[in-house]
DNA sequence: TCCGGCTGTTG
DNA sequence: TCTTGCAGCCGGA
């Protein structure tokens, strides 16, 4: 009988010699299963040099046939590469390890041109040439082995036909446990091999439960963990920076104690370190908050807490933040245990409460790319993208390049700003292009495969040449196109679909984040041409893109100017203009009709104001909120308070003109800041090190901070962000930034510093273009002081 | 006073 | 480890 799956993960195991595909999931009446499938097998292919012998070459192959794991069968098979039919050999083999043997071995054939696909992950290879998308369902013929102790399911069962994928949207009841350990440190960033863990909390559907050190011996709570997972059995395992601190730590200490960690659902192996730096537990997903938080780019220092607060999960005025380096404190001070425990508890609730809201989308760009739900997002943009790619390949007969390292090659030229008008405008409309870049690739057939390559002789009328010179033949349909038009389509479909439900069915919410996950790789397909490392890399054609869009956007200038609208601003793909309701309506049309390209109202500004600066303004919104872009106040390098200010004034001059108004709040903040009633946090400057210590050329005051807190015992890499404090003293300026945690006494800031460098130049960065001078903003009178200084 | 290093942003 | 264009701070010559 035939029945349906829903796919959480996928992986392999050798048994008796042969390779089974695991496919962990869950049945339709809630059943956590296994389903074994064992008739895959690993292949490649071979691609012979211009006029090799085949047959021949066959010949040469077998003879490096290997009995552990022999060539099964080799074949000719016609395929495309970048767009060109190829004759090559698909070689079968037994063993998914033995692959990179053979590549390795036939690649130095003197008739082989290049060996390929040859670096596809054998449970990858399963999911693309089976079609199956974990996250969603599948349906098969079955037969049941029944219980195995070696597995934690309530059922194996084996697959006896094909995998046959299934349109099924619904999701079942699947399980998520969130956790989170506490370490002690009291010497600066903890070290497994010292320090032990101090506290665990779990937090799911049923509450959170914790459970604290007694001593310094952390084997009981290492047992409890472990037990605690086994007894809670969830499909999905969620925490915050798990893959980078909670995981490595667990498993040292696992190993100090001699503690089995196999929480997965395969007896006796614990998790692993994946593909992108991510661990894996089989049997179930186990899938990093963080990630997603990296994604959230409006909230700056991306802590847990904060997190949580931006997305109203758990406010951080309600919850107990206990500071990094105290946490020890907490733990030794028995008066205080309660509070760790409470401080523990919260960050697992938050995160569980997080996974929410965030899963879902996980779950759809899992299922579109076919990337496993706890890999998806450890993966980096380019790499999702691709495996939507390789499947989109496998379904056009197009061999997948292989990687190639490359060197920086030159770059190209990027899109056209406009230089905005300087000032404050009212009732302004935005227009946007719709899918730019998405759409140019569309229309001109971009891609490696079109493109006219140097010295090829082609029909003028059989090809797009694009502004720079690159020219794409208009048939067949490029790779790329093929992609998107099959993004494209999916979005409106899902979009219509969408119209037919409620918006508080569960449905919809799927639909939505599906919808979102298809846009996200649409827009990233530009990105990707131009991403040296990708497989399907192609300079010229995101040069040429981006030529395109050029073009487009001065035609829509053009257009615009001539009738009669007034444009403001304009950036990539977007034009400001005067909201004359008549002429926008004939200007959409118009690019529409002559241009072939869509153009629609984005947004509309009640008011905008600009500085004579590119990709700087603020507005207020027709719903009256304010909207600021490219100001410090949006910047996460600038001190809370200096950003503070900045969005005060711009809400009080835009939204009312105030000007009076937003000077006196100025002088006033300067005031409190000079009595030293500015708290400490808002004084913090943030920064990230975007390369390890010993690289700086320069020393900077983020770098001379991060210094000081590795000399303090705390661990400082590559990556972090540094938070600093600027200090009263004669030095200059980047020798005087301490990390935060090291102020003890808020006398010690220099103060003056914050005004002069923070919030007045944020203050005036606003109010310079409102006639306020920055002897008004301190509070003198104009004259003499502008003397003096001219 | 100018330039390069550096970061975080922009669409 | 998806792209380029841009502003602005800081140190050092």
């Amino acid at each position: 009988m035939s029945q349906k799956f829903y796919v959480l993960d996928v992986s392999y195991e050798i048994e008796a010699g042969k390779p089974v595909i695991l496919i962990w999931a869950i049945d339709e009446s809630g059943k956590r299963v296994l389903l074994k499938y064992d008739s895959f097998r690993p292949y490649f292919y071979v691609l012979p040099k211009e006029g090799a012998d085949l047959e021949k070459l066959k010949k040469k192959i077998s003879l490096v046939s290997q009995p552990k794991s022999p060539i099964l069968n080799m074949e000719i098979v016609e395929k495309k590469y970048i767009g060109r039919p190829k004759k090559v050999i698909k070689v079968t083999t037994l063993i998914p390890e033995s692959v990179r043997k053979y590549r390795e071995e036939i690649k130095k054939f003197e008739e082989v041109e290049e060996v390929l696909e040859a670096d596809i992950r054998f449970a990858m290879r399963f999911i693309i040439d089976k079609d199956v998308s974990p996250s969603g369902w599948i349906e098969c013929e079955t037969e049941s082995l029944g219980t195995d102790k070696r597995y934690r399911v309530q059922e194996v069962l084996k697959i006896k036909d094909e995998p046959k994928r299934l349109e099924k949207i619904e999701k079942p009841n699947v399980s998520i446990l969130a956790f989170d350990i506490e370490v002690y440190n009291k010497s600066g960033t903890p070290r497994p091999e010292r320090d032990p863990i101090i506290s665990i909390a779990f937090a799911d559907e049923e509450g959170v439960v914790s459970k604290i050190a007694e001593d310094k011996n952390d084997a009981p709570l290492l047992w409890w963990f472990r037990n605690h997972i086994l007894k809670k059995d969830p499909d999905i395992l969620v925490g915050y920076n798990v893959n980078h601190f909670d995981w490595p730590y667990l498993i040292e200490r696992a190993k100090f104690w001699k503690i089995p960690l196999d929480i997965g659902r395969k007896v006796g192996v614990p998790p692993s370190t994946g593909a992108y730096g991510h661990i894996s537990v089989p049997g179930r997903a186990n899938v990093d908050i963080y990630d997603f938080a990296k994604e959230v780019y409006e909230v700056k220092v991306k802590t847990l807490e904060n997190i949580a607060d931006y997305f109203d999960v758990m406010k951080k005025e309600e919850r107990i933040i206990i500071p990094g380096p105290e946490i020890y404190k907490y733990w030794e001070d028995p008066s205080k245990r309660e509070l760790l425990r409470k401080y523990n508890e919260e960050d697992a609730l938050s995160t569980f409460l997080l996974s929410k809201l965030f899963l879902p989308f996980g779950e759809q760009l899992s299922y579109l790319t076919g990337l496993p739900l706890d890999q998806v997002m450890a993966a980096s943009v380019g790499y999702r993208v691709e495996w939507y790619l390789m499947r989109i390949a496998f379904k056009n007969n197009e061999l997948v390049p292989n990687r190639v390292e490359r060197k920086v090659t030159q770059s190209y030229r990027g899109a056209i700003v406009l230089k905005p008008l300087r000032g404050v405008f009212h009732n302004v409309a935005v227009l946007d292009f719709s899918s730019m870049y998405p759409n140019i690739m569309i229309k001109y057939n971009v891609g490696p495969d079109t493109l006219v390559r140097p010295g090829e002789k082609v029909d003028p009328n059989d090809v797009y040449v694009s502004p720079v010179g690159h020219k794409f033949r208009k048939k067949p349909d490029a790779f790329f196109k093929k992609s998107l038009v099959t993004l494209l389509n999916l979005r409106k479909k899902i979009k219509e679909e969408m119209k037919e439900l409620s918006e508080d069915d569960p449905k919809y919410r799927l639909l939505n984040e599906r919808q979102k996950a298809v846009k996200v790789l649409a827009n990233a397909h530009y990105g990707y041409m131009g991403w040296p490392h990708a497989r399907w890399y192609c300079r010229e054609c995101a040069e040429a893109v981006t030529a395109w869009g050029r073009e487009l956007i001065l035609k829509a200038l053009k257009i615009a100017r001539e009738l009669g609208l007034k444009v403001i601003y304009g950036d990539t793909d977007s034009l400001f203009v005067i909201y004359d309701k008549e002429k926008v309506k004939k200007f959409i049309e118009i690019i529409e009709k002559e241009l072939g390209f869509e153009i629609k109202i984005d947004k509309i500004y009640k008011t905008v104001f600009f500085t004579e600066a590119k990709k700087r303004y603020a507005g207020v919104l027709e719903n009256g909120k304010i909207d600021i872009v490219g100001f410090e106040a949006v910047r996460g390098d600038w001190a809370e308070i200096a950003k503070e200010v900045q969005e005060t004034v711009i809400d009080k001059v835009l939204r009312t003109g105030n000007v009076d108004e937003a000077i006196k709040y100025v002088r006033e903040v300067i005031s409190k800041l000079k009595r030293y009633e500015v708290p400490l946090e808002k004084l913090i400057i943030w920064k990230t090190l975007e390369k390890s210590l010993d690289e700086y050329k320069a020393e900077p005051p983020h770098v001379v901070a991060a210094k000081r807190a590795l000399r303090a015992g705390y661990e400082v890499k590559k990556g972090d962000k540094v938070g600093y404090v600027i200090v009263k003293g004669p030095e200059r300026l980047s020798k005087r930034a301490y990390p935060w945690f090291m102020i003890k006494d808020i006398k010690d800031v220099d103060v003056n510093y914050y005004i002069e460098h923070q919030v007045i130049p944020a203050a005036m960065r606003i109010l310079g273009y409102f006639g306020v001078s920055e002897a008004k903003l301190r509070g003198r009178e104009d004259g003499l002081w502008k003397f003096f200084k001219k």
